[in-house]
DNA sequence: CACATCCATTCCGAAAGTGGAATGTATTGG
DNA sequence: CCAATACATTCCACTTTCGGAATGGATGTG
């Protein structure tokens, strides 16, 4: 089971989740939302399965995509340690600003 | 030049972004760090410095590498219309709770 | 001026990712 | 029951990625 940065390397998955984010939706519309064949956009969807991004369910015999969001709370949460790093580039940037401003 | 979450996708790489978030290292101190040898190390170095997560100077004859911070932030706006999805479920859950707690 | 150190780069071979075509399976409609 | 629809999966070629070994360049040291 690969780690949610596998999955979210490719830009197609990345679209896909963007478009899942908006509604819920079928295989069939995602490929014609992001232009690619049915098999390929069915190969992305198990990357995205695998990774716990995505979940399924049946609806006649169409197969209804819809995100989960949890895995991208972790790499929210692998974010947070940065935060700090921009944040101090930011009020470096402000400062010399200000800087700037005051003759 | 590939985009940050290309190079996020390996672990090692994103060891290296979480050992420059503290201080600025050498490629030595890096390949020990991550038990890797050099070239190998100076390989990811590369894709980091092609994602423009890392810059590098020059200090005799070794090489300082440091964060640049600018395309996590970029990271950090995609996951943003996400936000809302996740909030919203722990909205559920909470709500979820408090239902449980009333009886 | 040798010689060692620190690192980037190149040249492999192995492994993984990706798309297309073909095939298999379940469900619906006539 | 038979054909069509909606997907998943498999097989195959292609490309990319990755590590190791070897090499080369630049900077220190004696």
């Amino acid at each position: 089971m690969p780690h949610a940065f596998d999955a979210l390397a490719d830009p197609r998955r990345r679209a896909m989740l963007e478009a899942l984010a908006v509604q819920e939706r079928s295989v069939g519309e995602l490929a014609e939302l992001l232009a690619l064949r049915q098999p390929a956009t069915s190969k992305h969807l198990a990357v995205l399965r695998d990774a716990g991004l995505v979940a399924d369910r049946h609806e006649g015999r169409r197969r209804i995509y819809r995100l989960v969001p949890e895995p991208l709370v972790e790499v929210d949460d692998w974010l947070t340690p940065f935060r700090e790093a921009w944040s101090r580039r930011f009020d470096a940037l402000a400062a010399h600003l200000d800087a700037m401003e005051d003759p």
